[in-house]
DNA sequence: TAACTAGATGGTAATTATTATCACCTAGGT
DNA sequence: ACCTAGGTGATAATAATTACCATCTAGTTA
């Protein structure tokens, strides 16, 4: 079993290549390039350490400081839509509690965020043998596997059908 | 690989003999054994579908209608603090953005929430030959490992010194 | 069993992240 | 050089969570 931190160093060529191709990838997606969208993925890009929006609003605000944190909320939300970045957790809205203490693992609707428990003994084997990873020292791990639940995506089929009627 | 939906038939069992250990193991962690906390673990216990502080604190009044819905979200935590009951995600308390789009996991110190990419391989494969569990269609998952980073431990360490002296 | 006290609770105010709204603006097509 | 769908800025509104503090009580001690 390989653990391993993403090296840092690669961290400049995958940005780069990243930024050359955001352009076409944002017409592709029927969005336009914004001044303040490029400015926010630049600064995504170039963050090691997963940022919050008002981070992302203070660095940005040094070359841009009319940008209102309202779009840059807004953008990072349609970065991720259309696979420019992700978020860290797709639950990071309210917090979730589960009684079940047992090692296990969840499955949950991007749509409607209901989220189901799972086994995957593998998965909970994956930290044995590996106290620490760099200058973390491991505790325990949960996988968060996205999904799409029959219920929303005949809601999702549903408006589509309704969108080609009218 | 073996992914499977937790039973739900299994929670009856699993409630009781939480329930019935559960003022025992408040004494050990130091904790009054109140209505309110008995309460709150018995409705989560009961719950399957990962409940938020205020469809708890819904469920708690219908038998204890002067409770707090601060004492619902500070008891929750306490809960989780002494093992009785988890987050389904350590991240929820605000959106963080990564803009690397390519598999991969995330550790992350559960003090200072500190995050840092990780790659693990086998991980990214678990999902390959299983398109779909029960109702939900699989997408994509993402596993976050808990952990304690070394500036964190450092400052617990002479914390606990400090409390000796004094 | 009665009295004591550290810790728990209820009620409410404060804080903080995020979303909604809307008048104005601009990217990208014509 | 226009036109317009969509984007932005400013600010108000919403919603989750935490802070605060007076009051209460679980669990210990005498």
């Amino acid at each position: 079993m390989e653990l391993q931190l993403v090296n840092e160093r690669r961290r400049g060529p995958y940005a780069a290549k990243r930024l050359s191709e955001f352009a076409e990838r944002c017409r592709r997606g029927g969005l336009a390039v914004t001044p303040q969208r490029l400015a926010i993925i630049k600064v995504l890009l170039d963050s090691g350490d997963h940022p919050r929006a008002d981070a992302i609003f203070a660095a940005v605000r040094l070359q841009h400081p009319h940008i209102s944190l309202a779009t840059v909320h807004r953008t990072l939300e349609t970065l991720c839509d259309i696979g420019e970045a992700r978020k860290v957790t797709l639950l990071h809205d309210v917090a979730r509690y589960d009684g079940n203490v047992e090692p296990h693992h969840h499955v949950l609707c991007v749509r409607c965020k209901r989220v189901h428990d799972i086994e995957i003994p593998e998965v909970d084997k994956l930290l044995e043998g590996t106290p620490s990873l760099g200058e973390f020292s491991l505790l325990r791990c949960s996988l968060e596997i996205a999904a799409l639940c029959k219920r929303c995506q005949l809601a999702e089929k549903r408006r589509r059908a309704q969108r080609h009627t009218t």
